[in-house]
DNA sequence: AGGAGCAGAGAAAACCTTTTCTCACTTGAC
DNA sequence: GTCAAGTGAGAAAAGGTTTTCTCTGCTCCT
């Protein structure tokens, strides 16, 4: 037995090829071949090499293989999210996909600095990724960086892209429905909606389609996302006149947060007097109100998923049709609300 | 000039050092040469490569440089905080320290999946990583993986590591420290300090300090990182008979919140009639409580940037001391104490 | 017996860059 | 007019792997 007279290789460096073709008294091309199941070689052979190879621990240097196949197993991902709340659930689903095929994910955070996005963007070129995907934080704005004409494909996810390019969101409109329907189904008829800035794309489509099934008998209240906007737009409600909301659909977890703290400083119970339903899933805050928030999930770990594996498809080739690529929502239900899935 | 007669190189692949050889009519070794200001050569011919090289957009190989150099420019980042609270500050200090130095950063969650911790490691080390920093969501936890005789340096930030390891963490002593005494110089007398689990050793470190300033005319209130544990304890303290704290240190933000909304309803003015302080100064929490909470900052950022540098000096072969590195945490004051640093 | 065909395995080129070595030529000194 | 020293630039090897091509025997058929 050649092999296993040592632990620690004399020589410096890590166990390359050469050192398994020598252990195991064959030529370099041999071993490679044996390694990769292909090529025409003695079943005996093909064994041996297998096992000297695991026995002194061989592993394939990337960067060798990466040179000659073109392919780094190595993409990248941009992002101008970063506080990570949306990145981190799309960053999750890319990696989820991609892990089983070896392909590693350069997360690059530009906050919104051009010069910043370009440098990595170089990078990551410089080191040969095979793609790269491009997140944010908002729908409706594209990075600070120009990603068209690149020597490697490019898809966009939660976040604007150039219009004949690859571009995952989540279908907001769906989403809002699913939450509308689910207060309907409820029994509420006096549905409100306090959301974020009309500016938003989120915002209008959400509107959009809230008042498609909910009518005009509440106006949609626009502001901006944050607890204290929830809490005021409560305040302006029940200090008009007239019926008041026996349910409000929210633009996003913080406002629903601000609205559930107002309306309980009123003494009127969640969800007894009103149902109150968020949106985005928020884990951290749609557990933490009294009580615990129904939200709408975006979806944004599929919506990952989805993307990592259109990029590798790009990647190797394969047709990717281009346009947007509306991803379902669906419903979390916890108990601001009342009611469960299975009423 | 042969240069410029091509805007898209007819042949296939990107543009190679072969290509500004042939350029700038030199060889192949010149060019580099050229490229990397090294070598002797006429002036005149370094800067027409240079020109030339720029002109049509070269751009070296990083596969193939680190190839030779045994350097990828690349370090892993490990971690098993699957939300980023905590993680994310951190890769942002690492990628700020590092993107001046062309370093680029692969992100690896790995949940708290041994198997999956391994799978991404080995694909690092294929990649042939500088370096890897490991961090976590806990001072007290290793990673679910083994880092000790790995063929390149590791650190660990935020995550607890083998004795002769680098450890980078914060002092959270100093930092509750900070805190306490912030409290005791806005002549506040009665300092309650309501945190989470004993087991964490953050938990133990900030209620010792607390108790070294404090003393014991309030006992340290342990319980569970949540903001319903924080409304549960003051319902505790004001349900007990006695004089009532006019302070209260909390463990974390969330518990913070839950004590601040927990005095609201009880109609205790903060920060009139109780200071309130955090920690972890997880910003979209400590701004939108009532009013915004002032809290520690544990410095992930620089403690990041620590790490990275480090880890960078590691990868140059500079030697680096072993041992537990504490970088101090910062108080941000807002408006839950009253006074401000000017005071 | 002579050749076709095939099985098994190695040699060498290729990927792209860096670096060491070598070579040709010029200049200045004696 | 020689020699030494210096200048500018190219040839070639190295790094680890994959892949194509080539080579040597062997079997089997006629």
């Amino acid at each position: 037995m050649e092999a296993g007279l040592n632990l620690e290789e004399g020589k410096k460096g890590r166990i390359t090829i050469r050192d398994v073709a020598a252990a195991a008294g064959v030529s370099i091309s041999t071993a490679s071949k044996a390694l990769n199941g292909i090529g025409r070689m003695g079943e005996e052979t093909r064994e041996r090499v297998k096992r000297v190879a695991r026995e002194i621990g061989f592993r394939p240097n990337a960067l060798a293989r990466g040179l000659l196949s073109k392919r780094s197993f190595t993409i990248g991902l941009l992002t101008n999210d970063t506080y990570g709340r949306f990145t981190l659930p799309v960053m999750a689903g890319i990696s989820e996909a991609l892990v089983d095929h070896g392909v590693s994910v350069f997360l690059c955070a530009i906050e919104d600095d051009p010069a910043l996005g370009q440098i990595h963007v170089e990078a990551m070129l410089d080191k040969q990724v095979d793609g790269i995907i491009a997140s944010g934080k908002r729908l409706d704005r594209s990075l600070p960086v120009d990603l068209s004409n690149l020597p490697v494909p490019v898809v966009y996810a939660y976040t604007e892209g150039p219009p004949d390019s690859v571009i995952f969101r989540s279908d907001d409109a769906q989403g809002a429905r699913l939450a509308v329907e689910w207060l309907v189904k409820l029994g509420r008829r006096r549905i409100a909606h306090i959301t974020g800035p009309e500016s938003f794309f989120s915002v209008r489509e959400r509107a959009g389609a809230y008042a498609q099934i909910a009518g005009d008998a509440e106006p949609v209240m626009y502001g901006i996302w944050a607890e204290s906007w929830g809490r005021e737009a409560v305040a302006q409600i029940w200090s008009r006149s007239g019926e008041k909301p026996d349910a409000i659909f929210c633009g996003n977890d913080q406002i629903a947060r601000g609205v559930i703290d107002a309306l309980r400083e009123r003494a009127i119970r969640v969800p007894e007097d009103v149902s109150v339903v968020g949106f985005d899933n928020w884990e951290i805050m749609a557990e933490q109100t009294r009580p615990p928030l129904t939200s709408v999930d975006m979806g944004l770990k599929a919506l990952g998923r989805e993307a990592g594996l259109t990029i590798l498809a790009l990647a190797e080739g394969k047709p990717v049709e281009a346009g947007v690529r509306k991803l379902p929502c669906h419903l979390v239900v916890r108990e601001s609300c009342g009611g469960s899935l299975e009423d």
